[in-house]
RNA sequence: GUGGAUGUAGCGUAGUUGGUUAACGCGUCAGUUUGUGGCACUGAAGACCGUGGGUUCGAGUCCCAUCUUCCACCCCA
């Protein structure tokens, strides 16, 4: 038997409609925030998530699915939301709509990773970008639309932790204090740790190597290397979410492993399994580095997979949809006459079962049953002849007569 | 990429120290006489025991490889 591809997930009818559920929910959160809706390409040229991304990140490195395609083009399938978004803004010219601009996203994203708990090769994100804004407000607001997320999915236990990481201009002065902290013992660290001195000094302090870990102890932090722009715009952004009541905690480590974030980011993290569930922050660079106009901008996107396990545990389990009838037919003329009425209640919106199977009358019953249909209406012979018929209740059993008539029928719906 | 565990019908499981037609529950389908379901009973379909090699007279049961799933590291959503 031929199997899936590791890391890919069926989504079978179990969990599909709730799914539905959630992703209307959110839409409605971000309509409400006038956000509209964005859809890009699955793949990409691989140029546009190297710079975008950054050549040096782990997600570039070694988990993009890239190709060369027939016409010799390298390829990638995307790994994550924002460079195409970003992309697709220039593109299309939508800079020279009203500033700002607000878009999302439900998309799939292809990471080459190995899989674990809530980690897969082919996962969704669902992610929002406010792109033409430099103001602290941009950041509180994007905050703000991220954290109602949980709050309308009814979700607990989420924590936000925010920090910044600075501007280019306060980094390049960073870096150089960071680099002579580091440089004094560099021949000490990892392999890796000595190729991440040169091209992006920053992502040393993440490592988890135990050594490099020892050797970081005491390293001067981004956050007291702030120019005083980038500090009062931190300060703005915090004291914005104190006052909108959003707790938040700082959390210097938080670098985020894309490159192309500057000043403002943030996490919500689960506090039961540790998974970060929502990711995002400012990226004030990108755009222009994609060759636009200099233009700030702020984003985040949510692990859908991950969402949904968290949901699932804290929400009582939906009802999918069930049939609002079942016509049982007997014999040739009451099959086309199940038909006739079936396909009329169809257009008017009422799920309807019917024989399909040639079954008995008791067979059919029993399906009737199976299915939960709320009620089942029964044709034969004596049915067509007097253009009566029965309605049965599935729940009480209560029985009503009817006309064999759509209007009647639906009446008792 | 590194380390550890898993893999028997759709699902959940049993399969003795390797030995004839791989078992059970749930589910599915049908029947239990004549046009009314949920219970019960009867029966049926459904697995080349993840895959490929090997050991053996003989392997679901032993060995090797490989894949999948799960867990940890790494990283992230």
């Amino acid at each position: 038997m031929i199997q899936k591809p590791k890391g890919t997930r069926d989504l079978l009818p179990d969990e599909s409609y709730k799914w539905k559920e959630v992703e209307n929910k959110i839409q409605k959160l971000f309509e409400s925030y006038a956000f509209k809706e964005i859809r890009v390409p699955v793949f990409e040229h691989t140029e546009l998530f190297l710079r975008g991304v950054g050549e040096t990140t782990d997600v570039v490195q070694k988990e993009m699915y890239t190709f060369d395609d027939k016409g010799g083009r390298s390829i990638t399938l995307r790994p994550e939301g924002t460079a195409g978004a970003v992309r697709a803004y220039l593109e299309n010219g939508m800079g020279s709509n009203p500033s700002p601009t607000k878009i999302w996203y439900n998309m799939a994203m292809y990471r080459y990773e190995n899989v674990q708990k809530g980690r897969l090769r082919e996962f969704h994100q669902i992610g929002a970008e406010l792109i033409g804004s430099e103001s602290y407000l941009a950041d509180v607001d994007v905050i703000l639309m991220a954290n109602n997320i949980f709050k309308i999915l009814n979700i607990p236990n989420i924590k936000l932790n925010i920090n910044s990481i600075g501007c280019p201009k306060c980094r390049a002065e960073y870096q150089k204090v960071l680099k002579e902290f580091i440089g004094k013992n560099l021949n000490e660290y990892c392999d890796t740790c000595k190729t991440r001195f040169d091209k992006n000094p920053m992502r040393i302090l993440d490592c988890k190597e135990k050594k490099c870990k020892e050797l970081n102890v005491g390293a001067p932090m981004m956050i007291d290397y702030l120019c005083d722009e980038c500090k009062e715009h931190f300060e703005k952004v915090k004291q914005g979410l104190r006052e909108n009541n959003i707790n938040y905690e700082i959390d210097s480590t938080i670098v985020r492993g894309l490159d192309y974030y500057t000043k403002t980011v943030f996490e919500f993290v689960d506090e039961k399994s540790g998974l970060t569930v929502l990711g995002g922050g400012r990226y004030d660079g990108l755009v222009e580095e994609f060759g636009g106009p200099s233009t700030p901008a702020i984003g985040f996107a949510t692990g859908v997979e991950r969402l949904m396990e968290m949901y699932n545990e804290y929400n009582p389990d939906l009802k999918d949809k069930i049939p609002d009838i079942y016509i049982l037919s007997m014999g040739q003329r009451a099959n086309q006459k199940a038909f006739e009425l079936s396909e009329k209640l169809r257009l008017e919106g009422y799920i309807v079962e019917k024989d399909i199977m040639e079954r008995s009358f008791k067979s059919q019953m029993k399906y009737a049953d199976k299915i939960m249909a709320k009620k089942l209406l029964v044709i034969g012979d004596n049915e067509l002849d007097t253009n009566r018929a029965k309605i049965k209740n599935m729940q009480t059993g209560e029985e009503i007569d009817v006309d064999l008539e759509l209007e009647s029928i639906k009446n008792l719906l």
